[in-house]
DNA sequence: TTGTCAACATACCAATTAGTATGTTATGTC
DNA sequence: GACATAACATACTAATTGGTATGTTGACAA
């Protein structure tokens, strides 16, 4: 990488830690280049405007980072129920990164941004539906091998899942870490049932 | 009313539907105002500063408007899974003045101000705890009824419920009104399953 | 070695922000 | 009707915002 992509990248990093904990549109340009160190010239010599950075952020930062926890596991395995389960767990217990009290990026960019942006709202839907996706595949996997005891839609179960998801993240930004345990429990369970 | 509690109640109403569809720090005091057509003299004299009239706006507008939607309900039916259903489908569909672009307006200040302060986080939590308390209530009143046929723990199911709710405004904001449908048909088939 | 352009750096700007200082006016009480 | 104070109105401010105009520097081709 040479070293004007590793200026880049290396704002795109910051800001998108920036902008986890105080959300986007409270994170000024100002204090993106104080704490990378870079100046207001630079800034925008690699990027147009804040829009322009922060759907950089979304493509290069955010879709990268969630394939690899929430799309390959799902990819790869066999029982889904237990995959679906065991990704959801490594999101909100393992993956140190993030905090309960800032919630999930990704989460937190489709609250705040959705509404004011048609170009993030597009890029953050096709995030959604990327993991829709890969859990209704993998729910299709496991019917067909006949895995689950019951019948029910895949399309359904997905969506209930990552609202779930979503919710717990949200729910955690005011009641703490103990909600996601609770929460998975009651996933388990529901799981279990399909 | 007097014409002071008046114009006070207007403010918040105004505000509420402002920060509704903009959130909170993206809408501007000068805003408020100007939709208002009151003046910045006024304003201060009914609020000490912004983060009073958020407060204000949850503890006076928020509280009572989600105890009738929210809470009522499920403290006066009889069949805690079909009024649970009926709560959120009268939520996510019925509700003319939420939005799916828009999202839900308590779910949408936990994401946004709970990290940032945390007397709004305080509030907010408390609306969070009083939803949970009343579908464990509703839950409980329906196991000692015998309603239920399998056997779950309330806790749990509450909380993959409320998660539910918060996450599915989250995904509608992105996928559009077509996620409750589907949503809503799965969380059916989960608390028939109770 | 010199010219060129990518990759930055510095200094600015107009608009917007929450909040204040200092007014004026309406209203109820005696 | 005088007076006090609640309920507003107007004019301002310092700080912050995203963005720009105009520099400078370093590496690499010719």
């Amino acid at each position: 990488m040479s070293k004007a992509a590793d200026t880049r990248m290396m704002i795109l990093q910051k800001s998108f830690e920036l902008i986890y904990r105080k959300g986007y549109q409270s994170t000024s340009i100002d204090e993106i280049i104080a704490t990378t160190q870079v100046t207001k010239g630079a800034f925008y010599y690699h990027f147009k405007t804040k829009d322009d950075m922060g759907l950089s952020l979304i493509t290069e930062v955010l879709y990268p980072g969630m394939y690899n926890v929430m799309i390959k596991p799902l990819e790869e395995g066999k029982n889904p129920a237990k995959d679906i389960y065991n990704v959801m767990e490594n999101l909100l217990n393992d993956f140190v990164f993030f905090n309960p009290d800032y919630g999930c990026p990704a989460i937190n960019l489709i609250e705040e941004m959705s509404p004011m942006n048609p170009v993030f709202k597009k890029a953050l839907s096709k995030l959604v539906k990327q993991w829709q996706n890969a859990i209704v595949a993998a729910l299709n996997k496991g019917k067909e091998a006949h895995i689950f005891t019951g019948t029910f839609v895949p399309e359904e179960v997905a969506m209930v899942v990552i609202s779930g998801y979503g919710g717990v993240r949200n729910i955690g930004k005011a009641l703490g870490k103990s909600s996601y345990k609770t929460y998975l429990k009651g996933l388990k369970t529901y799981l279990n049932k399909l």
